[in-house]
DNA sequence: CGGGCCACCTGGCGGC
DNA sequence: TGCCGCCAGGTGGCCC
C-alpha cells in the first residue's frame, strides 16, 4: 500500500495508542518479515516508554526511552490495527501497552521491515543515509529538484520513485503529480525546465497534502489503524484509470510500463 | 556509478 | 468451480 500519505496516516493513528505509554508485551509470530527481526527484539521493547513518533519517507520512527528508535516500514501490504476484534492470518508483530491498547501489524506479503537504530544516529543507517528531502519540508523546492536531476537521464517518473532524490513518493503519487504538472512521465529528467520543476514541486506538495487530509488511499484491503478506509483513491486522476477519459482533454488515459512498474498518464495533457 | 532486471511473498482478479 | 497467468502501494541485490 503505503506511500508517504498512507504512512503519515498510520503514524497519526498509532500516536494516541503509543505516545507516552510503556510497551508491556511483544509478540512475534515468525522470525522475520523481509529481514529478520532484530536480536532480542522483545526484550529491547518491553518495559520501554514511547517518547515520540516521527516519519521519514515511508518509514515510521518510534523513539523509546532506551536510546533506541523502533523503525517500521509497511512494505507493499503492511498495516496496523489497534485493538482488532479478530485475529487474522499474517498478524506478525503485536504490541500491548500499559495503556491497555493492542497494536497488531499484519502483512501478507511480508515486504515490510522492523528494525532498531540508536536514537540520534538514524541517518547513519543505510536506509536513511542517502535519503532525499521530505517533499513536504521547506528544503524541497524547485532549486533543489533541478539540481538533483540535472545529470539524470532517466525518465522523470523513474526519478520521482528514487528515494535518494525525494523521500516518500511511490507509484501512485508519482503518476498523480506528473498529471497535475502536465509533464510526460517519459520526459528525460535533466530536460525539465525550471518552470516545470517548480510546477512539479507544487503538484507533489499539493497531492500529498490532499491525500493526507483524506486519510490516505485505500487500495485493495488497506485500512487505517481504526479499521476505517482512506478516501483519496476516489480522487486519483490517472492511477489505475487505464482506458478512462481524461476530464481535461477527453482522451483516454493509457498505461505503460517503466522500470517494471505501471505508469498511467494522459498523453494529450502530459507532453 | 547509473540503470535495468529480478527476486522477495501472498492474494485477488479475469479469462478460459 | 478450478486452474493459470498476471498484477499489486517497495526495496535492494546483482549484473552490465
Amino acid at each position: 500500500m503505503p506511500e508517504l500519505p498512507e504512512v503519515e496516516t498510520v503514524k497519526r493513528g498509532l500516536e494516541p495508542a503509543l505516545l507516552n505509554t510503556i510497551i508491556k508485551t511483544v509478540t512475534l509470530n515468525r522470525p522475520n518479515l523481509r529481514i529478520p527481526f532484530p536480536d532480542r527484539l522483545s526484550e529491547r521493547l518491553e518495559g520501554k516508554k514511547c517518547l515520540n513518533l516521527r516519519r521519514r519517507g515511508k518509514y515510521i520512527w518510534v523513539d523509546l526511552d532506551s536510546n533506541e528508535t523502533l523503525v517500521i516500514h509497511l512494505g507493499m501490504s503492511g498495516s496496523f490495527t489497534i485493538n482488532p476484534t479478530n485475529k487474522n492470518k499474517h498478524d506478525h508483530f503485536i504490541l500491548e501497552t500499559t495503556g491497555g491498547n493492542t497494536l497488531v501489524y499484519n502483512d501478507p506479503r511480508r515486504f515490510g521491515m522492523i528494525f532498531l537504530v540508536p536514537t540520534g544516529y538514524e541517518n547513519q543507517h543505510p536506509a536513511f543515509a542517502h535519503m532525499g528531502p521530505e517533499p513536504l519540508g521547506n528544503d524541497f523546492h524547485a532549486d533543489y529538484l533541478i539540481k538533483a536531476i540535472k545529470n539524470k537521464k532517466t525518465p522523470i517518473k523513474t526519478a520521482l520513485l528514487d528515494q535518494t532524490i525525494i523521500a516518500g513518493i511511490g507509484n501512485i503519487y508519482a503518476c498523480e503529480a506528473l498529471y497535475l504538472s502536465n509533464i510526460s512521465p517519459l520526459k528525460i529528467s535533466q530536460t525539465l525546465s525550471y518552470e516545470q520543476a517548480d510546477l512539479l514541486v507544487q503538484s507533489i506538495k499539493s497531492v500529498l497534502n490532499a491525500a493526507i487530509n483524506s486519510g490516505g488511499s485505500s487500495l485493495r484491503d488497506h485500512k487505517q489503524t481504526d479499521g476505517s478506509m482512506g478516501y483519496f483513491q476516489h480522487s486519483f486522476k490517472v492511477y489505475n484509470r487505464e482506458g478512462q477519459i481524461c476530464p481535461e482533454t477527453g482522451d483516454k488515459i493509457v498505461r505503460i510500463s517503466q522500470s517494471g512498474r505501471s505508469t498511467f498518464y494522459c498523453p494529450q495533457k502530459q507532453r
